[in-house]
DNA sequence: GCTTTATATTTGTATGTACAAACAATAATG
DNA sequence: CATTATTGTTTGTACATACAAATATAAAGC
């Protein structure tokens, strides 16, 4: 009964779901020394140097401590620093930051396939684009 | 650019999902003075009396260190009570814990009625299905 | 130009989850 | 039956995330 209770609420299910892709994302990730949220973060640095960090809470969809947490981290492992400019902190990635740019991007490939094979690769990406776009109905931003 | 990335990426997405449904679910379980975990747990508790912990891991997906600190804390709130046989932990609901039954139920169903109300309730159950059935997959779970 | 309001970041604290090691009890083996 | 292996639970520790309050800067209003 409880069973499909729980089969039944995406409370759980989306939690559920998480933390098994959060292993196998942190194991994945763990060869270039990141944390997934890390190497995402230091992607969205790449592609934009400078970024603030209210712009990167945005992208990453975490709040603002989280983000000043996580940089803290990164900035202490040389990955990125950060120039304040007036009340903003701008973030850029240091040489040693982007040396790793290749390499999370084969990670990056890796964890797609290693759940594609599980699931299917269409499957697989059908739910993802699936989940975002739930996510933001529910966070009431208007159709992606 | 990024943004395709995240879109792309199911433990990403997964997890934004469990952090916004997560907040809704704490929100809607508040009103009964429970997590949304220690809710399904006290569900669990009402279906089989005397149940172990280690069962209630598996009922919940989570890990047994896990259980036992939730399990404390209910207990702690006078909700269930714990005794040991051999070296099982059997968990048993307190008059206290059986008492917010109804409450427990009408709280589920307005979190579902909740995310319904924004992806379609259709909608909202079949994701929600595929998503169990998709960790199943990525656990290795036969089909379910 | 002060004073108020808004915005971006940080700090303190709390929660939920997990891993690994320790512990305790049972079962299996030789 | 004594030793070893297995199983269920707990403990110590760590991490990611968040909320609320504090801080710091910038913008608006009078």
């Amino acid at each position: 009964m409880l069973d499909t209770y729980l089969k039944e609420c995406l409370y759980f299910t989306a939690n559920r779901l998480g933390r098994v892709l959060t292993k196998m994302a942190e194991d994945e990730f763990a060869s270039c020394g990141l944390s997934p949220n890390g190497a995402f973060l230091l992607m969205a640095v790449y592609e934009q140097e400078g970024i603030t960090q209210k712009r990167l809470g945005e992208m990453l969809h975490l709040q603002p401590s989280t983000v000043t947490r996580l940089i803290e981290k990164m900035i202490g492992r040389g990955l990125i620093y950060n120039q304040t400019e007036g009340r903003l902190s701008r973030i850029y990635s240091t040489d040693k930051g982007r040396s790793l740019e290749a390499q999370i991007e084969r990670c990056w490939d890796s964890l797609r396939e290693r759940y594609g094979a599980l699931l299917g690769v269409e499957y697989g990406d059908r739910i993802t684009l699936e989940l975002y776009e739930a996510s933001d109905k529910l966070e009431g931003k208007r159709e992606s």
